[in-house]
DNA sequence: TCTTACATTAGAATGCTTATAATTTAGTTT
DNA sequence: AAACTAAATTATAAGCATTCTAATGTAAGA
């Protein structure tokens, strides 16, 4: 069994222990965002299934969308553009977006706890987690450029 | 003269040097970003504005931030929540936020330089800035909590 | 198989933001 | 100081992502 299938092998069963059932349509959408290295807007993952499920409503997808959130399997990105884009990896990673052409890239960093930690310090929150975005160029874009 | 009317006044410079016209709705608009402590909405804004400016324009609200935000006087913030917020203090400083009642407060940290140094080197991209944000409970939703 | 609470669907509604076209005005020129 | 013009403001309409509503359909347990 790959990664991934294993990841939605893991989701489905905290679906079940959280009392949500499992629908074709509410499989379709996670399954899709479990195998998706792209950070999908919910009219993607939409667009996405239509030929699987031509009657699918966006309001289906944007239901499912926030159990997901709910449960915590997904996680919600918003950034100045219009749509809110949807991250199913759950492991301790970081974002950097390209000022030019939107495109959201994975990458790895050790944890900031210690900057959690003067947050708390500081401000008296009680902090649960955080979130780092980093903006450029990315190299396609890059190229553009030159020509 | 006070820090906010110091930063006001090189704000509007700023703006002149730009070729951008001073209207009392434009300064009216800039004035109140430089004195609030707080991260407003756009609607925040325009509605502390309309004894002021009884007859201003919500999209005269929204034409001015565009221009401050192009000019790089502002920088919008964009949470799960329906409307963004604009931020004009433009020294380093990451933010924290209320997972309960929204509420955005700025902290201070030494700039994770180092970080954009590894994403630039792992992903390719030329780095041009990034945002921390940090997620918690905010003391007085700490205390509704035990009551 | 029957039942029922939950999910899906289609379409309307909401709310933030942007576009449009007419009017007004800031800042320069005469 | 008056005239000019490009830019700003205004009111309103339009756009778009997301949520709501009410009717229909269905997963999963009795």
């Amino acid at each position: 069994m790959t990664v991934p299938e294993q990841r939605l092998q893991e989701a489905l069963t905290t679906l079940k222990e959280s009392g949500v059932r499992i629908t074709p349509q509410r499989h379709a959408v996670l399954e899709y965002l479990m195998q998706s290295m792209k950070h999908p807007t919910a009219d993607e993952i939409y667009k996405a299934l239509e030929d699987k499920f031509p009657n699918m409503s966006v309001a289906t997808v944007y239901n499912n969308l926030r159990v997901f959130l709910d449960i915590g399997l997904v996680r919600e990105l918003t950034y100045g553009d219009s749509s809110s884009r949807f991250d199913c990896n759950t492991s301790d990673h970081y974002h950097i977006i390209c000022d030019e052409c939107g495109k959201i890239v994975d990458f790895h960093y050790p944890s900031l706890n210690e900057v959690e930690q003067l947050a708390e310090q500081v401000t008296g929150f009680d902090v649960s987690n955080h979130r780092l975005e980093v903006y450029g160029t990315c190299e396609n874009c890059q190229q553009m450029a030159k020509h």
